[in-house]
DNA sequence: CTCAGTGCAAAAGCTTTGCATAATA
DNA sequence: TATTATGCAAAGCTTTTGCACTGAG
């Protein structure tokens, strides 16, 4: 009960905390990607772009650059070419990609917490985000392989 | 002692069951892989450069698609905005990033056969690879921030 | 001999950057 | 008002592709 604050409240403020403004270019981006996860920069831009018109594609990868610098947000790396951002999720998911299709799966990933302490400690290191990325065929690809 | 094989001769192999052909292209940046670990694109490129002057870089790109798509390679990714290779290692690691100088360290990771296979079932995913990669600072990094 | 693979050059992304303008604190 | 952030356009990267030629099987 103590500290659950509505994320983008918290986001604002530890931007302010940061001496960083808050324009409403960053409000906005931060509400997509709040509301919606691992979207790729453009589809940010595509959606965020229905609210403001004018909002830039630069802009945003300006913000998404900033965020996470800033440990907001959290890039992922899916199998293509770019990268896709996601707020910093309270619970912990990792992803399954598909070779076949490209479908992204998630999966909860609950034993994370222990090995990152273990490595933590191993190699005196101190993890801020991680992320667990399982490449593959999903069932429907592999029927279509059988036919 | 029944698998040992010497890798070059497996990846071969594999190659010439699948119909494709073994040109000096393919086995001199499949012996630069397997010589170094997580070199990018243009790294190949320029160690094979060394032996075969003419080799062009979308021969390298075209062979390390190639390569991953047979499965003999994994691609890999760092934070930055190209990608890495490596040839499937035996015992498997992975990777922890540090934002603040870019080292990269490797840590051997024994759970995640046990994960891979709960995951599989749970999803019904077969899986063909894995990546771990966690991103924070070395001591090295936050010791230099508390000066 | 045939067709998969290569080299070259050009194209096609995604992402970054310089600079003048606009907006926040 | 003093900076910081934005928009636009252009540049910079990595990666992909078309096409004629070469070489492995």
């Amino acid at each position: 009960m103590s500290n659950k604050v509505e994320p983008a409240t918290n986001s604002r403020q530890a931007l302010s905390e940061r001496g960083l403004r808050i324009t409403s270019q960053r409000a906005l981006i931060l509400g997509v990607i709040q509301r919606e996860e691992h979207l790729d920069a453009d589809e940010v831009y595509r959606r965020a772009r229905q609210k403001q018109p004018r909002l830039s594609l630069s802009t945003v990868y300006r913000t998404l650059q900033m965020l996470k610098k800033q440990g907001l947000v959290e890039e992922i790396h899916f199998d293509e070419a770019h990268h896709h951002y996601q707020v910093k999720p309270a619970t912990e998911h990792h992803h399954l990609v598909c070779l076949g299709c490209g479908r992204v799966i998630e999966f909860k990933y609950p034993l994370s917490r222990l090995v990152k302490q273990k490595v933590a400690e191993a190699k005196d290191f101190e993890i801020t985000g991680s992320e667990v990325r399982m490449t593959g065929y999903c069932s429907s690809c592999r029927q279509k392989e059988n036919e």
